[in-house]
DNA sequence: TACTTTTGCTTAACAGTGTTAGATTTTTAT
DNA sequence: ATAAAAATCTAACACTGTTAAGCAAAAGTA
């Protein structure tokens, strides 16, 4: 009888969604509020369950900045692939990332700590290196003095990436500049990080 | 009798002692290990006592953050009195943020919500203004086309800022580059930002 | 000195947190 | 129908921030 299966898919939906309940209280009251028995009562069961799913709260917000990781990386990619000029390509890159933090923001928060304490192990988390060889290849194409040296594209790429999780970090902790401005930084510091690529 | 002030001397003694013992607590053990008992612990009287000090947790938090601003101010202000050319200033001016952002790192992630749900206060804390004060007034004498633009020297002013937080935020949340890379690319950046001031 | 008021401080409690152990109910297998 | 196993809940522990009530010592007043 087939019921094994029809369990584990029981058993994979409720996994699911403890998820989904958790990413709809933090949406909804942000990541302080959220808590094992908020997320028994909208699921409908009772706080102990999850510990059958989860090994404890820390397991669950592994499991998001995982799927946050992918989704970023999925975006990154799909950014790069709609252009074909590789400096286009790094720019569009870079705006994909920035898009994400905005419209995901509660995943960016916890991807990144901003104003969220979540401990350190995304450190090697093979999801997130995805993204990041995305733009390490992306910045290695600009490069045209061959052989690329390790120290000169990690130099690029984490001025890039500090500017832009800057920008991103401040606008989402404190109420930065407006999005004119913003836009403008963030465009304008792109191509001048681009440009001067190979000096 | 003299002992109106003796009285009012003990209860400021108190008062640095909860947020010295916050601070200690913190520097041990994180942020996220706070609590009011164990300030109480420290002082050696129990938590309700700290309520006559502070209206709640957050108040030790937010003068925590005032002090923060005070002494950043005070390290950029010094930064920059040492320092006669204008780019120079400038340029230290932003090292010295960025020295104590590591030297005082709990305060830093108090003050810009790294790692840490600081609430929404520090929007409109005289005591944070001012060092962003000292920032627009070192980026306004570097610009040429007067009158300065307020658009033009807050765009300035916030791709410094976000360049030299997101480097800092992603070495105290991940550890980021290591040190030789993390100085080359603060150097270069503030340099090619003051350089390309006026384009 | 005796009494009252104020002050300083503590204990106890409430509602919430993450987490675990034990009991109980429901489902499955024999 | 009965025994075994799985699913789920209740109760508890040790924490958290915070408040109210009570006690004991000090100060003020007659």
């Amino acid at each position: 009888m087939g019921s094994k299966e029809r369990i584990q898919r029981q058993k994979e939906d409720t996994r699911k969604g403890i998820l989904d309940a958790a990413l709809q209280i933090v949406k909804q009251e942000g990541w302080a509020a959220l808590s094992m028995r908020k997320i028994a009562d909208v699921i409908e069961y009772t706080a102990p369950i999850i510990y059958e799913y989860f090994p404890n709260k820390e397991g669950i917000l592994l499991e998001l900045t995982r799927q946050g990781y992918i989704n970023l990386g999925l975006k990154v990619k799909e950014a790069r692939d709609s252009k074909t000029d590789p400096e286009e390509q790094l720019e569009s890159m870079w705006l994909a990332y920035w898009d994400f933090a905005f419209a995901e923001s509660e995943f960016y928060q916890l991807m990144y700590g901003v104003q969220v304490n979540c401990c350190e192990m995304y450190k090697k988390m093979p999801e997130a290196e995805y993204t990041t060889d995305l733009f390490y290849d992306a910045i290695e194409v600009l490069l045209v003095k061959q052989p690329v040296s390790e120290d000169v594209s990690c130099l690029k790429y984490y001025t890039f990436w500090s500017l832009i999780h800057g920008l991103i970090s401040l606008n989402l902790v404190q109420k930065g500049a407006n999005d004119q401005i913003n836009q403008e930084i963030l465009r304008s510091a792109i191509k001048a990080i681009i440009k001067t690529i190979n000096d």
